[in-house]
DNA sequence: CTACAAACATACGGAGGCGTATTGACAGCC
DNA sequence: GGCTGTCAATACGCCTCCGTATGTTTGTAG
Protein backbone atom coordinates (compact mmCIF):
# COMPACT_ATOMS: atom_id res chain seq x y z
CA UNK A 1 0.00 0.00 0.00
CA UNK A 2 2.14 2.92 1.46
CA UNK A 3 5.05 0.68 0.33
CA UNK A 4 4.06 0.83 -3.27
CA UNK A 5 3.64 4.56 -3.09
CA UNK A 6 6.83 5.53 -1.71
CA UNK A 7 8.42 2.79 -4.24
CA UNK A 8 6.18 4.31 -7.10
CA UNK A 9 7.80 7.92 -6.08
CA UNK A 10 11.50 6.82 -6.55
CA UNK A 11 10.14 4.70 -10.06
CA UNK A 12 8.47 8.04 -11.04
CA UNK A 13 11.74 10.16 -10.06
CA UNK A 14 13.80 7.56 -11.81
CA UNK A 15 11.82 7.70 -14.95
CA UNK A 16 12.36 11.79 -15.09
CA UNK A 17 15.98 11.08 -14.75
CA UNK A 18 16.34 8.59 -17.21
CA UNK A 19 14.00 10.78 -19.90
CA UNK A 20 16.24 13.92 -19.06
CA UNK A 21 19.65 11.98 -19.58
CA UNK A 22 19.64 8.03 -20.10
CA UNK A 23 20.21 5.03 -17.99
CA UNK A 24 23.71 6.89 -16.97
CA UNK A 25 22.05 9.51 -14.97
CA UNK A 26 19.52 7.31 -13.03
CA UNK A 27 21.67 7.51 -10.68
CA UNK A 28 20.66 6.38 -6.60
CA UNK A 29 22.10 9.26 -4.72
CA UNK A 30 20.76 11.81 -7.40
CA UNK A 31 17.46 10.20 -7.01
CA UNK A 32 17.35 10.52 -3.33
CA UNK A 33 18.54 14.30 -3.05
CA UNK A 34 15.86 14.87 -5.87
CA UNK A 35 13.16 13.53 -3.50
CA UNK A 36 14.70 15.32 -0.73
CA UNK A 37 15.74 12.25 1.41
CA UNK A 38 19.23 10.53 1.62
CA UNK A 39 19.55 7.36 -0.11
CA UNK A 40 18.87 5.04 3.11
CA UNK A 41 15.77 4.22 2.51
CA UNK A 42 16.59 3.31 -1.82
CA UNK A 43 17.90 0.05 -0.46
CA UNK A 44 14.76 -0.87 1.51
CA UNK A 45 12.48 -0.71 -1.12
CA UNK A 46 15.38 -1.77 -4.15
CA UNK A 47 17.67 -4.86 -3.80
CA UNK A 48 20.14 -2.46 -5.94
CA UNK A 49 20.40 -0.03 -8.71
CA UNK A 50 19.96 -2.89 -11.34
CA UNK A 51 16.77 -3.88 -9.16
CA UNK A 52 15.86 -0.24 -10.07
CA UNK A 53 16.57 -0.25 -13.77
CA UNK A 54 14.46 -3.63 -14.31
CA UNK A 55 11.35 -2.49 -12.52
CA UNK A 56 11.93 0.41 -14.73
CA UNK A 57 11.96 -1.39 -17.90
CA UNK A 58 8.77 -3.46 -16.71
CA UNK A 59 6.84 -0.90 -16.15
CA UNK A 60 7.74 0.74 -19.27
CA UNK A 61 7.48 -2.14 -21.04
CA UNK A 62 3.61 -2.72 -19.60
CA UNK A 63 2.44 0.21 -19.85
CA UNK A 64 3.16 0.84 -23.43
CA UNK A 65 1.62 -2.40 -24.58
CA UNK A 66 -1.67 -1.83 -22.57
CA UNK A 67 -1.74 1.14 -24.13
CA UNK A 68 -1.22 -0.08 -27.19
CA UNK A 69 -4.00 -2.07 -27.02
CA UNK A 70 -6.74 0.21 -25.64
CA UNK A 71 -5.67 2.42 -28.27
CA UNK A 72 -6.26 0.52 -30.97
CA UNK A 73 -9.73 -1.50 -29.77
CA UNK A 74 -11.96 1.50 -30.50
CA UNK A 75 -15.01 1.04 -31.84
CA UNK A 76 -14.28 3.64 -34.84
CA UNK A 77 -13.31 3.02 -38.40
CA UNK A 78 -9.33 1.44 -38.90
CA UNK A 79 -9.08 4.61 -41.32
CA UNK A 80 -10.11 6.76 -38.29
CA UNK A 81 -7.89 5.15 -35.50
CA UNK A 82 -5.00 5.18 -37.75
CA UNK A 83 -5.13 8.84 -38.23
CA UNK A 84 -6.04 9.18 -34.48
CA UNK A 85 -3.01 7.62 -33.45
CA UNK A 86 -0.63 9.89 -36.24
CA UNK A 87 -1.96 12.61 -34.81
CA UNK A 88 -1.30 11.60 -31.28
CA UNK A 89 2.56 10.80 -31.45
CA UNK A 90 2.67 13.94 -33.93
CA UNK A 91 2.33 16.45 -32.33
CA UNK A 92 4.47 17.36 -28.77
CA UNK A 93 1.63 15.45 -27.37
CA UNK A 94 3.97 14.29 -24.54
CA UNK A 95 7.62 15.31 -24.09
CA UNK A 96 8.42 13.19 -21.23
CA UNK A 97 6.82 10.20 -22.96
CA UNK A 98 8.62 10.53 -25.64
CA UNK A 99 12.15 11.42 -24.23
CA UNK A 100 11.36 8.11 -21.77
CA UNK A 101 10.97 5.93 -25.03
CA UNK A 102 14.20 7.47 -26.94
CA UNK A 103 16.21 6.49 -23.50
CA UNK A 104 14.79 3.23 -23.59
CA UNK A 105 15.88 2.52 -27.23
CA UNK A 106 19.60 3.75 -26.71
CA UNK A 107 20.01 1.97 -23.48
CA UNK A 108 19.15 -1.25 -25.51
CA UNK A 109 21.29 -0.94 -27.62
CA UNK A 110 23.88 -1.84 -24.59
CA UNK A 111 21.72 -4.03 -22.35
CA UNK A 112 19.97 -7.31 -23.14
CA UNK A 113 17.39 -6.97 -20.93
CA UNK A 114 15.68 -3.49 -22.24
CA UNK A 115 16.48 -4.97 -25.98
CA UNK A 116 13.97 -7.79 -24.78
CA UNK A 117 11.88 -4.98 -23.13
CA UNK A 118 11.84 -2.82 -27.02
CA UNK A 119 11.06 -5.32 -29.13
CA UNK A 120 8.01 -6.77 -27.04
CA UNK A 121 6.45 -3.34 -27.16
CA UNK A 122 7.41 -3.12 -30.97
CA UNK A 123 5.87 -6.39 -31.65
CA UNK A 124 3.30 -5.37 -29.76
CA UNK A 125 2.35 -2.27 -31.50
CA UNK A 126 3.10 -3.40 -35.24
CA UNK A 127 0.94 -6.46 -34.90
CA UNK A 128 -1.76 -3.77 -33.37
CA UNK A 129 -1.52 -1.14 -36.55
CA UNK A 130 -1.15 -3.86 -39.19
CA UNK A 131 -4.15 -5.57 -38.04
CA UNK A 132 -5.59 -2.42 -38.43
CA UNK A 133 -4.16 -1.79 -41.87
CA UNK A 134 -5.46 -5.27 -42.86
CA UNK A 135 -8.96 -4.20 -42.37
CA UNK A 136 -8.34 -1.47 -45.16
CA UNK A 137 -7.41 -4.48 -47.34
CA UNK A 138 -4.20 -4.87 -47.36
CA UNK A 139 -2.79 -8.56 -47.01
CA UNK A 140 -0.50 -9.62 -44.20
CA UNK A 141 2.78 -8.04 -45.91
CA UNK A 142 1.90 -5.01 -47.41
CA UNK A 143 -0.14 -4.37 -43.64
CA UNK A 144 3.47 -4.71 -41.99
CA UNK A 145 5.14 -3.08 -44.56
CA UNK A 146 2.65 -0.10 -43.86
CA UNK A 147 2.88 -0.49 -39.80
CA UNK A 148 6.64 -0.56 -40.35
CA UNK A 149 6.89 2.71 -42.19
CA UNK A 150 4.16 4.19 -39.71
CA UNK A 151 6.35 3.40 -36.82
CA UNK A 152 9.35 4.78 -38.41
CA UNK A 153 7.78 7.66 -39.01
CA UNK A 154 6.66 8.51 -35.61
CA UNK A 155 10.25 7.87 -34.47
CA UNK A 156 11.40 10.01 -37.15
CA UNK A 157 9.72 12.94 -35.35
CA UNK A 158 11.45 12.58 -32.44
CA UNK A 159 14.94 11.44 -33.83
CA UNK A 160 15.41 14.14 -37.32
CA UNK A 161 16.50 17.46 -35.75
CA UNK A 162 15.46 19.76 -39.29
CA UNK A 163 16.58 22.92 -38.77
CA UNK A 164 15.15 25.65 -41.35
CA UNK A 165 15.05 23.63 -44.51
CA UNK A 166 11.74 22.47 -43.86
CA UNK A 167 9.12 24.50 -45.73
CA UNK A 168 5.48 24.55 -43.70
CA UNK A 169 5.57 21.84 -41.21
CA UNK A 170 2.17 21.17 -40.85
CA UNK A 171 1.54 20.30 -44.60
CA UNK A 172 4.47 18.23 -44.81
CA UNK A 173 3.01 16.15 -42.00
CA UNK A 174 -0.35 16.19 -43.53
CA UNK A 175 1.13 14.47 -47.32
CA UNK A 176 3.31 12.21 -44.97
CA UNK A 177 0.19 11.16 -43.19
CA UNK A 178 -1.54 10.60 -47.03
CA UNK A 179 1.75 8.82 -48.04
CA UNK A 180 1.70 6.33 -44.70
CA UNK A 181 -2.36 5.48 -44.42
CA UNK A 182 -4.03 4.82 -47.65
CA UNK A 183 -7.71 6.38 -48.04
CA UNK A 184 -10.70 5.20 -46.95
CA UNK A 185 -11.88 2.14 -49.55
CA UNK B 1 51.95 14.81 -39.24
CA UNK B 2 52.51 12.52 -36.84
CA UNK B 3 50.74 14.58 -34.02
CA UNK B 4 47.81 14.35 -36.14
CA UNK B 5 47.96 10.84 -36.44
CA UNK B 6 48.46 10.46 -32.77
CA UNK B 7 44.89 12.94 -32.05
CA UNK B 8 43.51 11.00 -34.56
CA UNK B 9 44.16 7.55 -32.38
CA UNK B 10 42.41 9.01 -29.46
CA UNK B 11 39.45 10.06 -31.70
CA UNK B 12 39.28 6.91 -33.55
CA UNK B 13 38.96 5.02 -30.26
CA UNK B 14 36.47 7.64 -28.66
CA UNK B 15 34.65 7.13 -31.73
CA UNK B 16 34.61 3.06 -30.50
CA UNK B 17 33.91 4.01 -27.48
CA UNK B 18 30.84 6.20 -28.81
CA UNK B 19 29.32 3.54 -30.51
CA UNK B 20 29.42 1.30 -27.71
CA UNK B 21 28.12 2.84 -25.16
CA UNK B 22 27.09 6.13 -25.58
CA UNK B 23 28.94 9.44 -24.53
CA UNK B 24 28.73 8.77 -21.08
CA UNK B 25 31.28 5.99 -22.03
CA UNK B 26 33.97 8.07 -23.62
CA UNK B 27 36.30 8.46 -20.60
CA UNK B 28 39.64 9.26 -20.65
CA UNK B 29 41.16 6.62 -18.59
CA UNK B 30 39.36 3.90 -20.57
CA UNK B 31 40.73 5.41 -23.78
CA UNK B 32 44.17 5.48 -22.52
CA UNK B 33 43.70 1.95 -21.37
CA UNK B 34 42.23 0.87 -24.55
CA UNK B 35 45.22 2.24 -26.59
CA UNK B 36 47.67 0.78 -23.88
CA UNK B 37 49.00 4.13 -22.82
CA UNK B 38 48.01 6.19 -19.47
CA UNK B 39 46.57 9.46 -19.83
CA UNK B 40 49.39 11.32 -19.28
CA UNK B 41 49.58 12.08 -22.85
CA UNK B 42 45.43 12.91 -23.30
CA UNK B 43 46.01 16.06 -22.08
CA UNK B 44 48.92 17.20 -24.12
CA UNK B 45 46.65 16.58 -27.16
CA UNK B 46 43.49 17.69 -26.00
CA UNK B 47 42.58 20.72 -23.73
CA UNK B 48 40.46 18.27 -21.67
CA UNK B 49 37.37 16.25 -22.00
CA UNK B 50 35.07 18.33 -23.72
CA UNK B 51 37.86 19.46 -26.18
CA UNK B 52 37.71 15.85 -27.12
CA UNK B 53 33.73 15.05 -27.69
CA UNK B 54 33.85 19.00 -29.68
CA UNK B 55 36.30 17.29 -32.06
CA UNK B 56 34.28 14.22 -32.16
CA UNK B 57 31.06 15.72 -32.81
CA UNK B 58 32.85 18.24 -35.77
CA UNK B 59 34.37 15.13 -37.22
CA UNK B 60 31.15 12.97 -37.51
CA UNK B 61 29.41 16.21 -38.91
CA UNK B 62 31.68 16.67 -41.52
CA UNK B 63 32.10 13.40 -42.39
CA UNK B 64 28.36 12.55 -42.58
CA UNK B 65 27.78 16.04 -44.87
CA UNK B 66 30.94 14.60 -47.11
CA UNK B 67 29.21 11.64 -47.44
CA UNK B 68 25.77 12.71 -48.71
CA UNK B 69 26.90 14.86 -50.63
CA UNK B 70 28.85 12.00 -52.63
CA UNK B 71 26.31 9.88 -52.73
CA UNK B 72 24.16 11.91 -53.96
CA UNK B 73 26.47 13.45 -56.83
CA UNK B 74 26.72 10.81 -58.92
CA UNK B 75 25.87 10.35 -62.49
CA UNK B 76 23.07 7.41 -62.22
CA UNK B 77 19.52 8.87 -62.28
CA UNK B 78 17.60 9.90 -59.19
CA UNK B 79 16.11 6.73 -59.26
CA UNK B 80 18.93 4.79 -59.10
CA UNK B 81 20.38 6.92 -56.62
CA UNK B 82 17.54 6.46 -54.17
CA UNK B 83 17.03 2.90 -54.82
CA UNK B 84 21.28 2.60 -53.95
CA UNK B 85 21.00 4.64 -50.95
CA UNK B 86 17.96 2.55 -49.70
CA UNK B 87 19.50 -0.81 -50.15
CA UNK B 88 23.25 0.98 -48.53
CA UNK B 89 21.50 1.96 -45.36
CA UNK B 90 18.68 -0.81 -44.89
CA UNK B 91 21.33 -3.86 -44.97
CA UNK B 92 23.74 -4.70 -41.92
CA UNK B 93 26.03 -2.31 -44.11
CA UNK B 94 27.71 -0.68 -41.54
CA UNK B 95 26.96 -1.78 -37.49
CA UNK B 96 29.48 0.74 -36.35
CA UNK B 97 28.30 3.56 -38.08
CA UNK B 98 25.03 3.35 -37.37
CA UNK B 99 26.03 3.01 -33.83
CA UNK B 100 27.78 6.34 -33.43
CA UNK B 101 24.79 7.64 -35.80
CA UNK B 102 22.49 6.44 -32.73
CA UNK B 103 24.72 7.69 -29.83
CA UNK B 104 25.24 11.45 -31.17
CA UNK B 105 21.11 11.58 -31.83
CA UNK B 106 20.97 10.59 -28.24
CA UNK B 107 23.87 12.90 -26.96
CA UNK B 108 22.26 15.54 -28.75
CA UNK B 109 18.92 15.02 -26.38
CA UNK B 110 20.85 16.84 -23.75
CA UNK B 111 24.19 18.54 -25.77
CA UNK B 112 23.29 21.73 -27.33
CA UNK B 113 26.17 21.35 -29.79
CA UNK B 114 25.74 17.89 -30.36
CA UNK B 115 21.97 18.78 -31.48
CA UNK B 116 23.37 21.88 -33.56
CA UNK B 117 25.92 19.05 -35.26
CA UNK B 118 22.61 16.58 -36.11
CA UNK B 119 20.18 19.58 -37.62
CA UNK B 120 23.23 20.55 -40.09
CA UNK B 121 23.63 17.37 -41.08
CA UNK B 122 20.12 16.33 -41.20
CA UNK B 123 19.39 19.64 -43.12
CA UNK B 124 22.05 18.46 -45.38
CA UNK B 125 20.64 14.98 -45.92
CA UNK B 126 17.14 16.19 -46.53
CA UNK B 127 18.05 18.38 -48.92
CA UNK B 128 19.86 16.41 -50.93
CA UNK B 129 17.44 13.54 -50.91
CA UNK B 130 14.81 16.07 -51.63
CA UNK B 131 16.44 17.27 -54.45
CA UNK B 132 16.24 13.40 -55.63
CA UNK B 133 12.92 13.02 -55.49
CA UNK B 134 12.25 16.59 -57.49
CA UNK B 135 14.11 15.00 -60.10
CA UNK B 136 11.52 12.23 -60.41
CA UNK B 137 8.83 14.80 -61.03
CA UNK B 138 7.59 15.99 -57.34
CA UNK B 139 6.78 19.27 -56.58
CA UNK B 140 9.03 20.59 -53.32
CA UNK B 141 6.33 19.72 -50.93
CA UNK B 142 5.75 16.60 -51.59
CA UNK B 143 9.73 15.67 -52.41
CA UNK B 144 10.63 17.50 -48.82
CA UNK B 145 7.52 14.49 -47.36
CA UNK B 146 8.73 11.82 -49.30
CA UNK B 147 12.66 12.74 -48.31
CA UNK B 148 11.41 12.77 -44.14
CA UNK B 149 9.72 9.65 -44.43
CA UNK B 150 13.36 8.20 -46.94
CA UNK B 151 15.25 9.33 -43.42
CA UNK B 152 12.77 8.02 -40.72
CA UNK B 153 12.36 4.58 -42.93
CA UNK B 154 16.26 4.08 -42.27
CA UNK B 155 16.76 5.15 -38.79
CA UNK B 156 13.48 2.97 -38.21
CA UNK B 157 15.56 -0.18 -39.08
CA UNK B 158 18.24 0.18 -36.22
CA UNK B 159 15.51 1.75 -33.99
CA UNK B 160 12.60 -0.88 -34.07
CA UNK B 161 13.21 -4.40 -32.54
CA UNK B 162 11.11 -6.40 -34.14
CA UNK B 163 11.05 -10.43 -33.25
CA UNK B 164 9.99 -13.05 -34.77
CA UNK B 165 6.55 -11.19 -35.58
CA UNK B 166 7.86 -10.00 -38.60
CA UNK B 167 7.28 -11.90 -42.01
CA UNK B 168 10.15 -12.45 -44.47
CA UNK B 169 12.23 -9.48 -44.29
CA UNK B 170 13.42 -8.91 -47.71
CA UNK B 171 9.45 -9.10 -48.48
CA UNK B 172 9.00 -6.04 -46.06
CA UNK B 173 12.00 -4.48 -47.19
CA UNK B 174 11.13 -4.83 -51.02
CA UNK B 175 7.08 -3.34 -50.21
CA UNK B 176 8.57 -0.27 -47.99
CA UNK B 177 11.31 0.99 -50.54
CA UNK B 178 8.30 0.54 -54.06
CA UNK B 179 6.32 2.80 -51.19
CA UNK B 180 8.69 5.01 -50.43
CA UNK B 181 10.19 5.47 -54.04
CA UNK B 182 7.35 6.36 -56.95
CA UNK B 183 8.50 4.32 -59.70
CA UNK B 184 10.32 5.68 -62.74
CA UNK B 185 8.64 7.97 -64.49
C1' DC C 1 77.05 15.29 -27.89
C1' DT C 2 73.89 18.57 -26.65
C1' DA C 3 69.65 20.71 -26.35
C1' DC C 4 65.07 21.09 -26.90
C1' DA C 5 60.41 19.59 -27.85
C1' DA C 6 57.06 15.86 -28.25
C1' DA C 7 54.90 12.25 -26.08
C1' DC C 8 54.05 9.36 -22.36
C1' DA C 9 54.48 7.81 -17.12
C1' DT C 10 53.57 8.56 -12.30
C1' DA C 11 51.47 10.40 -8.49
C1' DC C 12 48.24 13.21 -6.30
C1' DG C 13 43.76 15.66 -4.80
C1' DG C 14 39.07 15.94 -5.27
C1' DA C 15 34.47 14.73 -6.68
C1' DG C 16 30.76 11.59 -7.28
C1' DG C 17 28.91 7.06 -7.27
C1' DC C 18 27.59 2.32 -5.19
C1' DG C 19 26.62 -0.60 -1.47
C1' DT C 20 26.67 -1.84 3.73
C1' DA C 21 26.08 -1.28 8.55
C1' DT C 22 24.39 0.89 12.24
C1' DT C 23 21.43 3.77 14.48
C1' DG C 24 17.32 6.64 14.90
C1' DA C 25 12.34 8.13 14.26
C1' DC C 26 7.61 7.08 13.99
C1' DA C 27 3.89 4.58 13.14
C1' DG C 28 0.13 0.94 14.66
C1' DC C 29 -1.18 -2.43 17.71
C1' DC C 30 -1.63 -5.30 22.16
C1' DG D 1 3.41 2.08 28.02
C1' DG D 2 6.13 -1.19 25.56
C1' DC D 3 6.94 -3.93 20.83
C1' DT D 4 7.58 -4.55 16.37
C1' DG D 5 7.83 -3.38 11.63
C1' DT D 6 8.66 0.36 8.34
C1' DC D 7 11.36 3.68 6.54
C1' DA D 8 15.00 7.22 6.73
C1' DA D 9 19.62 9.43 8.47
C1' DT D 10 24.45 8.98 9.08
C1' DA D 11 28.80 7.31 8.33
C1' DC D 12 31.99 4.43 6.21
C1' DG D 13 34.97 1.85 2.55
C1' DC D 14 35.69 1.23 -2.07
C1' DC D 15 35.89 2.32 -6.83
C1' DT D 16 36.06 5.19 -11.03
C1' DC D 17 36.78 9.27 -13.12
C1' DC D 18 38.65 14.06 -13.96
C1' DG D 19 42.30 17.26 -14.02
C1' DT D 20 47.01 18.94 -12.59
C1' DA D 21 51.73 18.77 -11.59
C1' DT D 22 55.82 16.87 -12.29
C1' DG D 23 59.04 13.44 -13.76
C1' DT D 24 60.99 10.53 -17.68
C1' DT D 25 61.95 8.90 -22.16
C1' DT D 26 62.65 9.40 -27.09
C1' DG D 27 63.62 11.62 -31.36
C1' DT D 28 65.97 14.75 -33.86
C1' DA D 29 68.36 19.12 -35.35
C1' DG D 30 72.53 21.56 -34.95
Amino acid sequence: MNVKLKQDSWINEAFSALAEGGVDSVKVEVLAKRLKVTKGGFYWHFKNRGDLLARLLENWRDGRIRTIAEQTTTNQSAYETLRFLLDLYTGPSNPRGSAIELAVRDWARTDVDAAAAVREVDDARLSSVAALFEQLGLDADQAYARAFLFYSYIFGQSLLHTGGVSPNETQIKGLCAALLVPEAS
